[in-house]
DNA sequence: GAATTTACCTTGAACCTTCACATTCCGGTA
DNA sequence: TACCGGAATGTGAAGGTTCAAGGTAAATTC
């Protein structure tokens, strides 16, 4: 048998066509009675509304556009992974789907977004990996495309769409004391040169967490690209010039730093309590060391509310840029060291 | 101004809207002069045909439903995220796009999946993560959703379905067999218990790999849950009976294993060149041990194209049950050596 | 008792495409 | 001249929903 409609439950009811439309879409103007039987039928049927003549009819599918990026480093990469876990949720939880695009570069994933969205396939999208010279907002803008993004809009802080990010640096600032509480006072930075603004916003909580400390920054602050070996030769520097300690940008950097510290291990200091670094992945709960939390569980039902005042009416407006804290997951040893040969 | 229509375009263009549109759907039915003309003009016009206008019409979307799952653990985690991007690409190279849902369990999945359909949303599922009491395939064909699945059907190998999966064994045998030429007799298993028919499968390969080793291999062999911390419990367990490498069924097993190997070398033997990983990860290239890859860039295509056979006719059928082999790799010396801190 | 409001429900149109069929046009053949 | 067949193009309908405007009967007001 064919699926039922608004039209066959209608006959088979007795009513309109657009009562049962109301039932579904404006129980408050159908009457009590009329309300439950038609309710009941439409249980019993199994009827779904259908999206596409919904979808036509109203211009709104309740779907959004997100890019799924490419894996870039299994060590930290999982946090885009939970990220996008926790928007589909989000999402979902509103009524609302993701579908996914992937591409190559900035304009290919402009191309493929504006391309659902003119076919009318999606109602907007979500952003995320913002930058400086970031051309997507206004495009975006400029098509009339409603968005989000997850990072601030670096290039200009007060651009007119919603946003969340996480404040990078509060983090690094806490596990960077941390350090200091555990009687470091070199204490080095390894940054990626590879996120560069994220990077800057790492170090800066670094510099925050040092203010007051009688050393040369300038000689302890390195900037590598992302890779467990770099993170590995940049503490060997640092080393060399007496750190003992480091913040660094990504797990993947403090896991090389860390086997430094095992390959020549400073009196009174545990290694695995001298590194601390960002996105807390499996490897730094194994190996013991503190690492920095972006809290993305929060970061997507925040974006999704913001997204959605954007695309409806009458629902309550929320803040249009918020940036959360970061937080140090604090860790003593022992944990899995680290050394690296030879 | 509005967006185009058919109907506005041809008026525009003296032509009727179904002209316009098989200069779109059917070109080889229009005159080459009036097709060149339509088309300019289509594209002047940044003319997009309305998705859902063409799925009220064809009862098709052009989307599938594929369930993103939790992330598991951050060390093997990125073969689901890269399958997920893979899967993405293929599909986009076919006109097709996938959908993500969020789902606490099997019950949860198929609610949400056939939700999409019922209301028309998708036109079919991605299935992943396959097991033997795998309830989803039966309950998809009852109500007749296509679908195809990441994984064999354990239950019922002849299952109607198509399906594309790793041989998980194969990997581990090739594994097992670099460890017996590297001198190695006495070499464990450490399986993981929490992926209980791949887990199978990838055990399977140790004992082919082990085929006319004179050893008692159930002494050799271990099962524990998934983590780093077990996999260096049982390696421990494995070295007190004489073993002196191990093949394991993940990466986070195989590092918590190679710590025991640094924290009690064998003479003779590397630690990293004396165990296997599963997955590849980053933490395997970093600490140089070898690992077993599951080409999943490769199963995405092919699922997609089972799929896609499914969904339309007239397209070249394709393979419906596809097993490809997981292959290792290889890696010697030097890499990140990591010892358990007693 | 007539006029007005209210509550509830129905009708017609629109959304934009594709399908199935109808029509026109053309050169070629009987 | 009449007819035919095939290619190119046009027409009507359908698909399922929502919006806007209408209708009907009961309840209220004067």
């Amino acid at each position: 048998m064919a699926r039922p409609t608004l039209i066959s439950l209608a006959k088979e009811l007795g009513v309109s066509r657009q009562t049962v439309s109301n039932v579904i879409n404006a129980p408050h103007l159908v009457k009590t009675s009329t309300r439950e039987r038609v309710r009941e039928h439409i249980e019993r049927s199994g009827y779904r509304p259908s999206a596409a003549a919904r979808a036509l009819r109203t211009n709104r599918t309740k779907i959004v556009g997100m890019r799924m990026s490419p894996v870039l480093d299994g060590i930290n990469g999982s946090v885009m992974d939970r990220y996008l876990h926790a928007a589909t949720e989000a999402l979902e939880e509103r009524g609302y789907h993701p579908v996914l695009v992937t591409a190559s570069g900035e304009q290919e994933e402009l191309a493929a977004l504006t391309g659902l969205y003119e076919t009318g396939l999606v109602d907007a999208a979500m952003l995320a990996y913002t930058s400086p010279l970031d051309s997507r907002p206004a495009e975006l803008r400029r098509i009339g495309m409603p968005f989000v993004a997850f990072g601030r809009p670096w290039g200009e802080l007060d651009a007119p769409h919603p946003w969340v990010d996480i404040d990078n640096a509060i983090g690094v600032e806490e596990g960077t004391r941390l350090l200091r509480e555990r009687g470091h006072t070199r204490i080095g930075f390894i940054g990626s040169s590879d996120f560069s603004m994220i990077d800057r916003d790492r170090r800066e909580g670094w510099l925050r967490g040092m203010k007051g400390v009688d050393e040369n920054l300038a000689e302890l602050d390195m900037c590598v690209p992302e890779g467990i070996e770099h993170g590995f030769r940049a503490m060997r520097i640092l080393r060399d010039r007496g750190a003992t300690a480091a913040a660094c940008g990504t797990d993947s950097l403090a896991l090389g730093a860390l086997s430094v510290l095992y390959e020549s291990p400073v009196e009174g200091f545990h290694p695995a309590e001298s590194i601390v670094g960002f996105d807390d992945s499996p490897v730094a709960a194994a190996l013991g060391f503190s690492s920095v939390i972006q809290p993305v569980e929060e970061v997507a039902p925040l974006l999704v509310s913001q997204l959605i005042s954007e695309l409806e009416d009458d629902v309550e407006p929320c803040d249009r840029r918020v940036v959360l804290p970061s937080v140090l997951r604090a860790r003593v040893g022992p944990g899995l060291p680290v050394r690296l040969r030879s």
